[in-house]
DNA sequence: CACGTCTTGGACTTGTGGGTCCAAAAAAGG
DNA sequence: CCTTTTTTGGACCCACAAGTCCAAGACGTG
């Protein structure tokens, strides 16, 4: 399939339209025809630029939705190399959940697993990329004796994805952000302490 | 409705093979067919049992799973009353979690709450029972001496709960235990060392 | 302008799954 | 037993949503 600047355009509309219908709707009950609907296209336009159907573009918009989870911690999660810099960021995950509500749209990717092949894959590699921020970061404050260095970094830091993660289920189940900002405090704190700890050890 | 005991008996049934049927499949896309199929029953009695249909159904279903939820994690969940305790527990949350594997059917329900009215309430009080649990033992180990009184229980409960959710969440993604491990590990290490950081505050 | 390719509209097909209905079998009750 | 109520089987209906298809429109290129 070779696609004009024009075809490009629609391919993308159609993308970032179907993302942001998503964001504010189940993805579990959206159907194909909502997104035509809100993005202005016909049945043969989906197809035509998703040859693989529903789950070619859902998965495309997980792909483009995963992208954004990050970019929105930034720069912070980028830099988590000073406390305060480690309490933007955590100011920066609580307030973009905060704003998301009940609609995660990773959540209902994750739900996917299962049944879409690439959904896993997708996932995965988000969490990974995103652990591997905070083990980092961790790692820049035990360089700087900020943290104790008998804490596993790589061990804490999936604490830390974890927590997350729990914290925003809790959230879309609840709509309480308490558990989220509870878990991320913790941890942080967790860290804080550890220098002082390292030395009864 | 009056029921005879043999239609209990069916109801019964019912219940629990949908329940059990559905813990090996994504409840996502389970069909009446399929219940129909597995419990050897059918669709009139799924209706008469279950006036409500397939929401009445899969929230009983809930229901009942909800409740084996902290059945599983008993009876040490009940009595956190020493670090042996606390451990036997983390055990049998990682065990029990190990064994179920990427079917989650609490997950699943929790994606429903935005669709399925009662669904909100069922897993509301699952997480606030559980998070109760958590919380008197904490406050157990506090009139013990054994955690500082400078520790939120409630907060720390509630962290709790968020870890294990995300915990179960990335298992589910990923396949993997040891980001529940982690933070389960974390979390309790964070509440034995905190008699010693009392110290310094 | 003419030709081929990319793009688009939307009618149509098809499968599926939730839910309804009725008549027959089985119990319960007197 | 006979009547009434509960239980059961499964055919049927209907709505909806994914995916197909073709013809028409737009656009670039020689």
């Amino acid at each position: 399939m070779v696609l004009t600047t024009k075809g490009l355009a629609t391919r993308q509309r159609i993308l970032e339209g179907a993302a942001a219908y998503l964001r504010t709707s189940d993805p579990g009950n959206a159907t194909l025809d909502d997104i035509r609907n809100v993005t202005q296209s016909s049945k043969s336009q989906l197809f035509h630029y998703f040859p693989g159907g529903k789950e070619e573009l859902f998965l495309a918009v997980a792909r483009y939705e995963a992208d954004r989870v990050l970019d929105d911690q930034q720069p912070h999660l980028g830099a988590l190399d000073s406390w305060a810099a480690w309490d933007r960021w955590r100011k920066a995950v609580i307030a973009r959940y905060k704003a998301q509500g009940a609609n995660c749209p990773l959540a209902s990717l994750m739900n996917q697993v299962g049944s879409v092949p690439g959904a896993a894959e997708v996932s995965t590699t988000l969490l990974r990329q995103w652990q591997d921020h905070v083990q980092r970061g961790i790692e820049t404050m035990q360089a700087k004796g900020e943290v104790s260095r008998e804490i596993n970094a790589r061990r804490t830091a999936a604490a830390f994805i974890a927590g997350i993660q729990g914290g925003v289920t809790v959230l879309r189940t609840t709509g309480r952000t308490e558990h989220l900002e509870s878990i991320l405090g913790l941890l942080i704190a967790y860290l804080r302490e550890s220098t002082a700890a390292s030395t009864r050890a």
